[in-house]
DNA sequence: CATTACCTGCAA
DNA sequence: TTGCAGGTAATG
């Protein structure tokens, strides 16, 4: 489910409530494979007594900054929804990881598909999984330059490549769909052909597109929630995405949805034109 | 590069 | 009942 502003936007909004508190207990771990890193017994005899010092993001990935040098990295995949609750509120079936804070909130992880993942890492596992990452597409080494250095080196179609985290990080389904109707390329076209212009095209509105999202507090589709469990309103904003048949914003053509790289893909076909792809 | 696997819930 | 879902790793 979450994007990079969806992560964000959780990043943001669980820090008041959980920088500086200590985790005490791990008071529910019922699906022990979402824990990637240590091996279980290691994982449960760390992580109480830790504080947390940070909370932030890189990638789609949030990470809580822990004392001793440990982070712990929670990616949400599909359905994950990580959450602080009240001492009294009950983790339901889909609740598959609960921390308790020493102000008695809880930290909830809740996962129906169950595909989310916790990890727990010294500095050096830190270290592997940012260098295991591309760029923040949000960051400062983000140029233009550097988009046309990724896309130049490989002859790929757009859309697998921009999903590709090992390159840019953060992107997923929705706002790789956003950022190429904005930038009126479509998502087939190879990346080695692509022009000086509409690299400088698809460089603004990948950073528009996020930007906007993160504003609106993230994209809610079904399962997105905030720290608080509040919904994002971006999903008001889009302009292809889970859009077939409306009007393009642009053009007033009718939005299609075809499948790309096995996801459903949306576009609008008289803006992001298909003989572009060939990249003549 | 494409396909499959991992899981569950929900809408068509 | 079938197909689809915001992601990624593992296979041909």
């Amino acid at each position: 489910m979450p994007e990079l502003p969806e992560v964000e936007t959780i990043a943001r909004s669980l820090a008041t409530r959980i920088r500086g508190r200590t985790i005490t207990t791990i008071e529910k771990l019922d699906w022990e494979r979402m824990v990637d890193m240590p091996d279980i017994p290691t994982f449960r005899a760390t992580i109480p007594g830790r504080s947390i010092v940070d909370t932030g993001r890189r990638a789609k990935w949030l990470l809580l900054g822990l004392d001793s040098g440990w982070s712990l990295a929670m990616h949400m995949r599909m359905s994950g929804r990580i959450s602080v609750q009240a001492h009294d509120t009950e983790p339901d079936k889909h609740t598959h990881l609960v921390l308790e804070l020493d102000s008695h909130e809880r930290i909830f992880f809740r996962d129906p598909r169950k595909f989310g993942r916790v990890r727990l890492m010294d500095a050096a596992g830190s270290a592997t999984l940012d260098a295991s990452l591309g760029l923040e597409p949000l960051g400062e080494n983000f140029t233009p330059e550097r988009l046309a250095q990724i896309l130049m080196t490989h002859r790929t179609r757009l859309k697998p490549l921009l999903l590709n985290q090992t390159h840019i990080a953060g992107l997923g389904n929705i706002y790789v769909d956003e950022s190429l109707w904005h930038a009126q390329i479509h998502p087939l076209r190879l990346s080695n052909t692509i022009t000086q212009e509409e690299i400088a095209r698809l460089h603004s509105a990948i950073q528009m597109v996020l930007n906007q999202a993160i504003e609106y507090g993230g994209s809610t589709l079904r399962d997105y929630r905030d720290g608080h469990g509040k919904p994002g309103r971006n999903q008001e904003h889009f302009s292809v995405y889970n859009s077939k048949d409306k009007p393009c914003p642009r053009c007033q053509t009718p939005i299609v949805r075809l499948v790309v790289a096995q996801r459903g893909t949306h576009i609008c076909p008289t803006c992001q034109r298909i003989d572009n792809i060939v990249g003549l």
